[in-house]
DNA sequence: CGGAAGATTCAT
DNA sequence: TGAATCTTCCGC
């Protein structure tokens, strides 16, 4: 067993069960990969974004799916850290998390965007409308369509076959941090800055603000890469 | 049980 | 800028 300064010789999930916003830069150059019938395909994580539970009742986060509590969706994100959340959305899109903190609490990393660094072929296949390569894992949906992963997936461990997570040996720097993309209300806002990204890394995805539903954005707050 | 909204993407 | 498309969850 190598020693990785990161985790300070942490197992894995134990490193994982800590705060989620405090993790989410440390991901940024981590790589997740998918292993399936139709090959291997890996992704170098280059933005992310971290949801909280609802076990803080002072300060609950209004932008995650845990906010109202438990419902058979959601329920991986009160699981084990190292697992997947994966759901479904917008009636043709999936999105996939990893899960944080202790088991028992419902926080997780939205992953965002990546580089493909394995499995590109693959990728290209299962994103035929994809323009270039930074364009295959360039969004969350586009993410885990090029990983292959579907609703069926959720709740898995992200730790163990047929998927595996390596962590970087040192932080990704620099790293650039602002509000959640698409999530409308307070959640959207400067108070919950929980994205996080590789500064100027071209598979950051754009940033496009939410709706405005009940809270309007302030458009002096334009945090793009 | 009806309906609004959604952690999005792609084409127009 | 809007359509696609359907599941989830809130509210009546």
């Amino acid at each position: 067993m190598s020693r990785n300064p990161l985790t300070a010789g942490q197992p894995l999930r134990e490193f994982l069960s800590g705060d989620a916003r405090q993790l989410a830069p440390l991901l940024l150059g981590a790589v997740l990969t998918h292993d399936s019938r139709d090959g291997a395909v890996s992704v170098r994580l280059t933005e992310v974004e971290a949801y909280l539970g609802p076990e803080d009742s002072l300060h609950p986060d209004p932008g995650s799916h845990t906010y109202r509590g438990p419902t058979p969706r959601n329920a991986p994100m009160f699981g084990p850290a190292g697992h997947l959340y994966v759901y479904f959305t917008y009636g043709m899109h999936h999105c996939t998390n990893i899960v944080c903190g202790p088991e028992g609490t419902a926080s997780a990393l939205l992953l965002r965007a990546g580089e493909i660094v394995d499995g590109v072929e693959l990728a290209r296949h299962r994103r035929t409308t994809s323009k270039s390569p930074a364009d295959l894992a360039r969004g969350p949906a586009r993410l885990a369509k090029a990983l292959g992963l579907t609703t069926a997936d959720s709740g898995r461990d992200a730790l163990a076959p047929p998927f595996g997570l390596v962590l970087p040996s040192r932080p990704a720097v620099p790293v650039s941090s602002g509000p959640r993309v698409g999530v409308s209300g307070a959640g959207g806002t400067d108070r919950y800055a929980w994205r996080f990204w590789i500064t100027g890394d071209p598979t950051v995805s754009q940033y496009k603000p939410a709706k405005p539903r009940g809270a309007k954005p302030d458009p002096a707050t334009f945090h793009g890469r």
